[in-house]
DNA sequence: TAAGATTATGGGTAGTTGTGGGTAATTTCC
DNA sequence: GGAAATTACCCACAACTACCCATAATCTTA
């Protein structure tokens, strides 16, 4: 079955090659709706990961950041900020999209990279990360979660 | 893979010439659009930087400054400060633009050229005084920025 | 099960990009 | 008015990147 509804679920671990290319899965570029012209928009995550997002996703975050006038002070941090780790990324005949060389750092990417459907954009970790990450979550204060249960149904 | 026309992201390094010239990145002199004719409009910035509009932008920026009534003080103020140092800069067969002596001092510049897309414009910054603002960034209210975020990052 | 299609990974090459420097035209200043 | 300095425009080259093809492993389908 082919969904082009740009959502993305499940994880899957590829290599990344010397020349700071990773593999999209199959699935993850079947999703991808044709507007997008098979590019994604890449920048830092929240944790120390890449964020991938749909181009199309992306525009939407563009578009609003326009709105930000640069006579604010903490407007002009935030543009900086989001517009600055950006870069979009189109994916080659074989199916793989290119890293930058400050992203690969910032996410302490090396041989391995898994990645991770999260619903509207996905995710690139190194596996050491990933478990680092999944250890502290443990710690997450329950209350948190009771207080997300008042958001969403799962 | 182009963006919206007259968008610019990401961050580049290059290096400042003798002669007081900077690289365009690629990227963006395809983002620009044809009828700013290769033509930017730099200026200071609000921080330690030179601002870069395409030409078409500024002269938005223009039309907005001519609405601001003279009786103002803060109006006369922040109109004189923003038409003062602005002037416009065609980039050459190579990609490059001509940097003026005194935006060049106002930003600090010396070898290193840190070029920053900030959507509607680009930034000019000496690595240095980034790296100063970046550890300034901290002490902004946090509470501000995390609902600017929800806002715009969707 | 076998043949074909798809997927993941590696590497080569031609065109593009960033950087330095040269020369002729223009401006400045005495 | 003419010399000196500045600016605008041009060429050259090294490094990099986008694009192409190749191959092995995996999945599909008849």
């Amino acid at each position: 079955m082919t969904l082009t509804n740009n959502t993305f679920i499940g994880e899957y671990a590829y290599s990344l090659d010397s020349k700071g290319r990773v593999n999209i899965p199959a699935k993850f570029r079947q999703a991808l709706s044709e507007d997008n012209e098979n590019t994604f928009v890449i920048t830092r995550g929240m944790d120390p990961c890449i964020w991938v997002y749909p181009l199309s996703q992306w525009k939407e975050i563009e578009t609003n950041l326009r709105s930000l006038s640069s006579l604010s002070k903490i407007h002009r941090t935030f543009v900086r900020n989001t517009a600055r780790y950006a870069s979009p990324s189109t994916y080659d005949k074989q199916g793989r999209i290119t890293l930058t060389p400050s992203l690969i750092e910032y996410a302490g990417l090396e041989k391995d990279a898994l990645i991770i459907g999260m619903v509207s954009k996905m995710e690139i970790w190194d596996p050491v990360q990933m478990d680092k990450t999944d250890k502290e979550t443990i710690k997450i204060d329950p209350a948190a979660y009771d207080e997300l249960a008042e958001k969403i149904i799962v």
